[in-house]
DNA sequence: AGACGCTTGTGAACGTGTGCACAAAGTTGC
DNA sequence: GCAACTTTGTGCACACGTTCACAAGCGTCT
């Protein structure tokens, strides 16, 4: 399965659960499309790769699909997750309702703060750092969330990777590495707003320019 | 220039900073992509679209390079933003320091709850999401953040296309449509999430199957 | 039953992105 | 000044992803 298509399979899942709430018993691959916002042949050939689940001349069941999405993301089971690092974004995180209705279940914070350590966010007590090893075994942990200062997330990846997590999501702007077989994502949020810089500088620059042809266009018309 | 160069500068840019502070004058493509987590010759080749900013035999200068990066995305200038919806992530978001070094200034917070509004936060006060249109023509603010639920969305994106905002990043887990011109990205965090899910299923999977071919195999071994 | 209309599933063309490999261009040492 | 060495910039081949376009399949209506 391609990663591209991977990727996209959570979209459909969220815009597949939108129109199930709704009483929506059957779509079209264009009317899915549209929720999800994608091409149409782009939605078909993804759901391709799951199985010819659709009927012709009708379109999709939506719970049938929902279910063969949810099976091959891996959302049947819940999967326990830690975060590192409480401060701002990990208190967000911790508090965000939104994991859990998706299929994740927060299951230990730590930190590495005495001070912060003990500290109660949605009825978990912030534990310390140390005892990281311990609590992804003891949980049975395989992924965890890091949000500490860029300086400690090497650290902290190598020390969840030795405790046997293997897949990361990392919020700290450092470049991390880790060993084969480990998966690490990251989310860069000064990254995206520095992609945005970017196009809204060339918007103002073509803006100009486009002034500067009205203005040589003008020029035409007057000596014209 | 293309989008995938685009959104690796600002990678290059924060390893240049990183080798800055560390005193370092000069770098070889093959350095510097070890620090960027990149592959040398893609890191040339995108250098290579800034222009030719290298010296053969010897690498590229750090300061000048990063100038020159600086200058590509826009960030010679301070960007103004604004973040509407200051719940969880809108509070994490507005407290963070690194969008200020990063040349983003957060110059407004906003929020439709009146029980929230006129709260202080990292000395901005909450101002209603009425005064939306305004804040946003008064302070020239053409960078938007959306940190409300889901639900809200696209009303929030639609008045601050409306108001002026020609670029927006949005965390709500929700498809949105915007107008040509106005560039929208997206952080899901939900979709990492599962994008992790499925590979450390299949990871699973794929020391199931080998466990099975081991069994095989010892079968065979023991009928051979 | 058969014709008609609708929608899927996919082959094929196209576009974008990646990485190798090397000539060109610079530096260093003698 | 020349040879040896280092590193950039890029042509080229390949891999990946997207989109078009249409035949095949299904349901419906007469
Ligand atoms: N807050 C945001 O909105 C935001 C936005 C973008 C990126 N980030 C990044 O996310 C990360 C966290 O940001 P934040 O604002 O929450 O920072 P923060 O300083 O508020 O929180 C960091 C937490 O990590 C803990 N910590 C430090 N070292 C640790 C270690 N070795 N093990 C365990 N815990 C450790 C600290 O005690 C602290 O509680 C940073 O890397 C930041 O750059 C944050
Ligand atoms: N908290 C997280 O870590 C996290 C993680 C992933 C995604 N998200 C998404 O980010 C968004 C915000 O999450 P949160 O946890 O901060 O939610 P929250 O409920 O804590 O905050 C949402 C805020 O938006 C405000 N709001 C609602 N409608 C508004 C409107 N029309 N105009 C202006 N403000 C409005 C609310 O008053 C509230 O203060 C949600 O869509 C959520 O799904 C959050």
């Amino acid at each position: 399965m391609p990663e591209a298509t991977v990727a996209r399979l959570p979209l459909y899942l969220r815009a597949l659960t939108t129109l199930a709430e709704r009483g929506v018993a059957t779509v079209s691959s264009e009317e899915l499309a549209a929720s999800a916002g994608v091409n149409s042949a782009k939605l078909r050939k993804d759901l391709s790769y799951l199985g010819s689940y659709g009927t012709r001349g009708v379109g999709y069941e939506v719970d049938f699909l929902r279910h063969q999405i949810t099976r091959e993301i891996g959302l049947t089971q819940d999967w326990a997750v830690v975060i590192v690092g409480i401060g701002n974004l990990g208190h967000a995180l911790a508090n965000y309702g939104g994991f859990a209705s998706r299929g994740f279940r927060i299951a230990a914070l730590v930190d590495a703060d005495p001070s912060r350590v003990g500290e109660e966010v949605t009825g978990l007590k912030v534990r310390h750092a140390d005892e990281l090893e311990q609590i992804v075994q003891d949980l049975g942990i395989a992924i965890g969330v890091v949000a500490t200062p860029a300086r400690a997330a090497q650290l902290v990846c190598d020390r969840l990777v030795a405790a046997g997590v293997t897949s990361i999501l990392n919020f700290a702007p450092a470049i991390v590495q880790v060993p084969e077989g480990v998966d690490l994502r990251k989310v860069d949020l000064s990254t995206e707003l520095q992609i945005l810089a970017y196009h809204e500088q060339r918007k103002n620059g073509a803006a100009l320019a486009l002034t500067a042809e009205q203005a040589a266009e003008l020029a035409e018309a007057v000596n014209g």
